[in-house]
DNA sequence: TATGAATGAGTGTTCATTCAT
DNA sequence: GATGAATGAACACTCATTCAT
């Protein structure tokens, strides 16, 4: 009966499975062989329902590029307070990059490859992300909230930050391991609560200085 | 005669073309034919000069570094005052990364991998990039002039919005020539003026409000 | 309730869409999806009606010489002058020949691999064809109409060159479209009109000179 | 030294070995695992050396029709009589086809297949056997020599034959084995005998009458 | 009877590496 | 020291066949 449904969680599994080997090792270094096994299915199974590598990796991408940006427009939908807007631009973003523990490496990768793997709707995509950031800046420098800022550098900060750290993570668990006597704590909070870092380090770096208005 | 000064031009030809070899295509997705022929020798000399195909990626890597590290702290010798040694922090690395082209792929991938091909040298290095800035800022906040920040989070904007932005080059770049009608001449700064749009705003976002008489 | 009909007739189809196939690709190079398209059934249809693909070319095979065997047998029937009976057989193979067009590849590739596919049976039906012709010429030989003359070779001019001038046509109208002003109109005439040229030459190859009487 | 003879040879063995193999499996049916082990290389060198198996049919085709158009060529070249040029075009062709065991079953797949891999220069080289047999044929015809006929024909019934004949070989053998009653010494006479017979029937056909005193 | 989905066993091709000179 | 040639071990992808429904 719920064919639909069934079929497009075995390729949804697919594609999950996908996500986790293509995060780790790469297109190129992701085999084939292991896509078909993280996904427990057979490897002309996989050609049978998604076509090749590159198909598959297409479809992984665009999946997790679309689900950021549906997270972060739906999440903008019902704030309308310039600082709010930024801050819940953020929150939802790490909060995205830190539960899906994949999308870091993947994004790293492919801005890496110069986009040579991002179909143009992933693009669009991503556009959207950036124009719902851009928006709220242009709004609230034209409310005199804020600083009058490059906000294409703002975002690069936001996403760049958090991408960042949240790829970097097995890098500083492995440090940690090797130079214990060095232990920074700061360097092991989670990914959300390094969103709210950021947030308020953005939002310092762009508000408007009221006391201005203090002679 | 100068055998010796003469090999080591010829690795570090070899590593300066590799460079751009597994900048644009990574480790997995370079191809040992190809790194030789960027370098204008036969693969097999590749071979006898400098070894396997790991022995090569790990040379590039460690050279990208530990370049970005000296220059750093090179630059950071003269230099006490703590607001200019942030902008002088930025400017190098933005420099460096925008000048040398390879780096910031390279990077990404890297800590994309989980920093799977970094060895422990390389991650030394990066301590000392990270240790200059801790320590500037934690300078400044001793001395008033900054408000108590994450340190590692602060590194994580620099770092991760200029590398960004510089690996993003080619994406922006098709993305303008898709979509010519919302040119933002903002997205096509050199990866320097990024540097200082990122110095102010990471500034802004660290001073201490000197307006604020904390009673 | 013409359940057998219908299936005889379906099957009858699956065979006569094989046997394009198989005639353009061979049996090697025919894939199992390709001859179920071409059928116009599922795949998994064709191996319940049918069986596996060495089945079908079995089939296909087997259906294709005994045609050619039956229809020579029955024309030559009604028909008891030796000359004629030559005729006829010319006739009735170049006929086949050229409107069974599949018939000519496969026969051409099934010699070509020493008959690695020909089942008995099919031989045998060959052998059939080979007899009618040669107990035609003996029957000649006898009354001084037909110089004494191989029959084996005669019968291979024959098969020989009508088969290979209707398995020719696609290398004949590519050759006169890449050199059209060479263009011969005598290498594009019929399959049946060659056999008629073929019915005259051999002919006057075999027929007993009457004038060895004269002197 | 002699590099350039030694790798030639190296190729020709290539080569010579690959046609036996896809004269017995042909193109589709030949593994390239197998064209290795027949020609004594590891399956990376014969890609090293040639290129990828459809380069390798090629070049196999190529140099069989080109050995044969140059034989031919080459033993009409002193032979003005028309009669003999005849004779030594069917001889020389006849040879050549059982000589070369790979030749027949190579050209009858590759006529089956429409002359679907024929590159442009083998069908040129083909043109050139026609041409020879077609001028002579004219000129015997201007001679008064030859009855008119049909040169396309003649040319269909003396490669036809022959080559049907040749690659006949197993057929017959296990026919005979499996019908030894039946046995027929006129079915295993040597090609070139068969060639010999071939001539005699060819001009027995087109020779003009003498006896016919036009007046 | 019919079929979408699944799969074990290849199949052509590539690759990092080594060797002989 | 340098290089054309050679190769074992993968690798992405395909195919004939079967299975569950």
């Amino acid at each position: 009966m719920n064919q639909t449904a069934e079929s497009s969680n075995t390729i949804d599994e697919i594609l999950e499975a996908a996500a986790v080997v293509f995060s780790e090792k790469g297109f190129d270094g992701a085999r084939v062989d292991e896509l078909a096994r993280a996904a427990g299915v057979n490897k002309a199974t996989l050609y049978y329902q998604i076509g090749d590598k590159e198909a598959l990796y297409h479809a992984v991408l665009t999946r997790v590029i679309k689900r950021t940006a549906n997270d972060i427009e739906q999440a903008l939908e019902t704030v309308s307070d310039c600082e709010l807007r930024i801050r819940a631009f953020v929150e939802i973003f790490a909060r995205n990059t830190g539960n899906v523990r994949y999308a870091a490496p993947i994004m790293l990768r492919e801005v890496a490859s110069g986009g040579r793997n991002l179909p143009e709707s992933a693009v669009q995509e991503m556009g959207r992300v950036l124009g719902a950031l851009t928006d709220t800046l242009q709004q609230g420098i034209e409310q005199g909230l804020f600083r009058p800022v490059n906000a294409f550098m703002v975002h690069m900060m936001i996403v760049g930050s958090l991408t960042l750290y949240s790829a970097n993570e097995p890098i500083r668990h492995r440090n940690a391991k090797h130079n214990p006597e060095i232990h920074d704590p700061s360097h092991f909070i989670t990914t959300e609560e390094a969103g709210r870092e950021v947030g308020n380090l953005i939002l310092a770096a762009i508000k408007a200085q009221p006391q201005e208005t203090q002679s």
